[in-house]
DNA sequence: TTGAAAGCGCTAACAA
DNA sequence: TTGTTAGCGCTTTCAA
């Protein structure tokens, strides 16, 4: 077997074309200072003989690999695609990611990190080793981690960082975690509800902070107490222990906003539990809509995050910083949407 | 700013440890012919200086690239991204196949290329020459496309092609087809069922073709007929006309095993809309076992499909090739389970 | 068992 | 506007 190596290279298309390597390159690279002809008799050479180049050696000549590396929580994407719950955050970040990357010649990578570990450095300087990508897109709560930040830095390796706004290097994208809040709340209250309560996601999330924010600009503007606000960290059980704190108050809220669907589907059995209808007694709008959102009986009102969306600028962002130094440094804002389903509903009737 | 260079590269390694970069080489490599104390002189210095060998330069150098591709059908993968319905096939494939290249050292990347499009093999040309992967890992349909087999064989790529036992180069995985339908069959036949039917997958996958043959089997043994088999393409209409035809029979079945979740759940609408009660009236089984399965109600009897594991048999046997040149040639096979929920009970008594 | 040399395919810096 | 030169970090020869 002969030793394996690229069928046509850059040598090739060279030739065939009749100019310098350099050329060659330069046309591949949309760079300037070649002539519309020469660029044009090198397409028809590149075409004519299938040449690709090969992103390893483009790597090895220069500054940019052309891999963009999406880093994601190990154990809580592990989790996700063993429970087999239909979480499709990956796949929304992929749907975004991937085919963006795609069209500018780069490739998206996904790596796991372990978030609450003290090698997390170590684990990341593996991976950016051995890669050496272009740019990183975090995800909280990596996206505020200050170590991972530093150490990317430092590797002058270019940082999107989703949901968060704490100063640092990189730049950020937001889903209008407020703005949806609000937008949620503002629903029920048109819908008539006066008693609304909020599960907040996880403290260590700036998102979920801002969800608490946005809940309680609606409930002052339409001069609402905001008391009705229970603590929990996304997952199923803290939204059970939530809804139960929520619905034994004096005066009950008729209307829960959960901070994910799993806290919402936690309040949907729990009020069921209870005897309440849903969404007669009490309504119910969740964060995030995950497939499981959809699948609920009845079918959750739910924050769409637009999460492809967000993936897509975070990839051009990136790729646009390998070329050009002074872009605009204010955080993307991407507004989320609400879908209004069979959860929510107006208030009992006293 | 600098140019952009590896921090620290085999030769710091080979300068600090006193000996020269060939033996580091050797010592990344697990390659004979190292002194157990030089070795170890090697791997200290490695650790101290925190070093990793950079992928796109073993590439350049020569050997391995360190990289699989996941070869997934392109319209189909990003329909089932964006209609968000919670297909996890991807999922389960990242879960398998990203861990176990982790864990040798390899990355796992994803790409999309079009099915039944007349330029698949620039597409497929595009992909192996910007990357010249070591392996790849086929789904079907590509799994067994003479077209893809030929392209990757004559690159000298390994293949891992899962679902597919057509003659061609590579190695073969598959999960039990057949075996899964004899015994959701006879699963059906134990509650006492006498009419089954079954919804066959799209004819262009083989596999559609075994669960055909298992179900055939198990009723042959039961000594029962096996007159209700209707079309379909893994779809939701395709099961819906499908279930249509079933019913509208004679002697109708009084179970219905559907080769697809989608195709499972359009029979569990059909058949409320002519006022059967599932698992009363008529029991459910679908195939492949996605969240939306779980989600239904009642929550569906359905074969598990199991991907993950597959995906990381994949991993492991194009790995080994790369070492290795006498490897077995038998398919691999990983058995498929039932996962027995509430669409299935005894049939409704005369 | 070890090391020195050559080269993988490409780009950056420089010269023409 | 184009071409030449010198690497990038690693592995493969091959020689010691």
């Amino acid at each position: 077997m002969p030793r394996r190596r690229q069928a046509v290279t850059i040598k090739h298309v060279a030739a065939d074309a009749g100019v310098s390597l350099q050329t060659v390159s330069r046309v591949i690279n949309n760079e300037p200072n070649v002539r519309p002809e020469m660029a044009e008799r090198v397409r028809g050479s590149i075409n004519r003989l299938g040449y690709v180049p090969l992103i390893a050696a483009q790597r090895m000549g220069g500054s940019k690999s052309r891999l963009i590396l999406a880093l994601n929580d190990r154990d809580r994407t592990i989790a996700g695609w063993q429970n087999r719950e239909g979480t499709d955050w990956v796949d929304q970040m992929l749907l975004g990611g991937m085919l963006t990357c795609g069209r500018h010649g780069y490739r998206l990578i996904l790596e796991l990190v372990d978030t609450h570990s003290d090698h997390i450095e170590r684990e990341l300087l593996g991976a950016i080793g051995a890669l050496r990508p272009d740019g990183v897109i975090l995800t909280p709560p990596h996206s505020q981690d200050p170590v991972i930040l530093d150490l990317l830095e430092r590797h002058g390796i270019s940082i999107a960082r989703i949901g968060s706004l704490t100063p640092g290097p990189g730049f950020s994208l937001i889903m209008g975690d407020e703005d949806a809040a609000r937008m949620a709340t503002d629903h029920l209250i048109a819908l008539g509800h006066r008693r609304i309560g909020l599960i907040a996601g996880a403290t260590d999330y700036e998102l979920s902070g801002w969800r608490v924010t946005g809940w309680r600009a609606a409930l002052a503007e339409a001069g609402l107490a905001d008391d009705l606000l229970a603590p929990g960290n996304f997952d199923y059980a803290s939204g059970r222990a939530a809804a139960n704190s929520l619905l034994a108050a004096a005066d009950p809220p008729t209307a829960i906003i959960a901070s994910s669907d799993q806290m919402a589907i936690a309040t949907l059995e729990y009020a069921r539990e209870r005897g309440l209808r849903v969404p007669e007694d009490l309504s119910i709008i969740s964060f995030d809509d995950t497939p499981v959102a959809r699948f609920a009986s009845p079918p959750l009102t739910a924050v769409v995050q637009p999460i492809a969306a967000v993936a897509t600028l975070a990839v051009e962002r990136i790729i646009a910083e390998q070329a050009q130094d002074d872009l605009p440094t204010e955080p993307v804002y991407v507004a989320a949407d609400l879908a209004v389903r069979g959860s929510t509903a107006p208030p009992p009737r006293r």
